[in-house]
DNA sequence: GTGGTCTAGACCACC
DNA sequence: GTGGTCTAGACCACA
């Protein structure tokens, strides 16, 4: 799986690399169970801090994403993170500001739902066959 | 219009201004041309400084959502922003790792773009009598 | 001769209306000797404060462009202003400005050295059977 | 590349820094890439507020003469701005209000245009072996 | 170390 | 009255 880092962008990079893992997840490049590569090799594949990396992949395990094992290192969780209630306020939240936005700059009720549709449509065909999880 | 920031949260002050005030124009709480509060009015309100203030101001004036009449102050724009490719891309980005974060997490699809139905809807049972400006 | 106010512009209205007034003479939209509107006229049909009209003047008058008659109100001088150092050296800043951001936004120096020709050409056509004041 | 403020200068002192940076950059002092210094670094050695410098560094973040490394800080585009609509008309604006000015006041249409060329000449003499990025 | 955010208080230009 | 500019000092996130 690829990682692309935009080290202009205003998103950090830690962040970047958390959203890209888990997108990687979504689409099916990471399987459940799948091993990572090591904080030390990613830093060294991506060109960024150690810290940085660490700091993703901490985050991912508190999420629920990620496990650490102390032999076989950083594997993708064989179950997927319940939706919490602090994530689902947080979702709305986000939804609710970035539909305004768009609303507001003309793109259509339908534009915006069959994008979103898409990328839905994009993650069931890769990743339904491992049942999700759940 | 109410305005309610949340001190606790790692979303700046600004950017929570400012995404109140877009989802104040698209609810049409705030109507094309409609004057807004002073920086210094406003700030005293919230309880902020009117620098802050300032900044959520001068970032919705960038983007086109305001404009500065040199004599009544702030307004809201007659015309909202066209949405540019920057922002195009953005908003597919952003939409890309919430969905995916979502799928992951088990919300299903039309949950998904049920709750993105409503806001729409929301905004445009509100606003469309005043024709959107386009 | 129309003036035009953008009250949303960075550019305060007084200086507005003083270039427009510069420009009109220059296009000989304004002849000289040609009386202008009294301030309150003119403020009342841009729809401006009267004290904003009165400073474009008194500005212009400073630098030569009008000239104040108890009797026959304000009026256009019958001889232009002189280059002064200072003038110069602003000038000179300014163009040294303008072109360097022209330079690097990629305007070429024909395209830049043409739009300016065509501007002073058309000052020249409709001005120089005045014999220019000097 | 050596930065000069006049504090006794209408235009903000942000302005002048913005303006000089620009220049700077058409010259060729400035080459793309190239790192500058720090917020804080810059204002100690002009004798300004750090948050002086860093409005100028945003204003050319924002119109794409600067971008800003997670890694490295601040540094010249590799890419420079292209002109939008908003810029051209602007500057054809400038433009016709400076010509018009200067033909008023007796400047001569070639000495106009080869002040004008004068500077493009020298910014294509020191910049085009970089070939400016397009 | 870097830039980003927020506060505070001052002065000014404009209308 | 409005917003714009500048200063000063503090804290934080990021790498």
């Amino acid at each position: 799986m690829i990682i692309k880092i935009d080290f202009e962008s205003e998103i950090p990079i830690y962040e970047q690399l958390k959203r890209q893992i888990i997108q990687g997840i979504a689409k099916g490049d990471l399987s459940k169970g799948e091993e990572l590569p090591s904080v030390r090799q990613l830093a060294e594949d991506i060109g960024i801090n150690l810290h940085t990396v660490n700091k993703s992949y901490n985050l991912l395990k508190d999420e629920g994403y990620l496990v650490v094992d102390r032999r076989k290192g950083t594997r993708v969780s064989d179950t997927m993170p319940e939706p919490n209630e602090k994530y689902i306020d947080n979702l709305k939240e986000e939804i609710g500001y970035i539909s305004a936005d768009a609303y507001c700059k003309g793109i259509r009720k339908e534009e915006f739902l069959s994008v979103c549709e898409k990328y839905f449509n994009d993650f069931i065909a890769n990743g339904e066959d491992e049942s999700n999880g759940r």
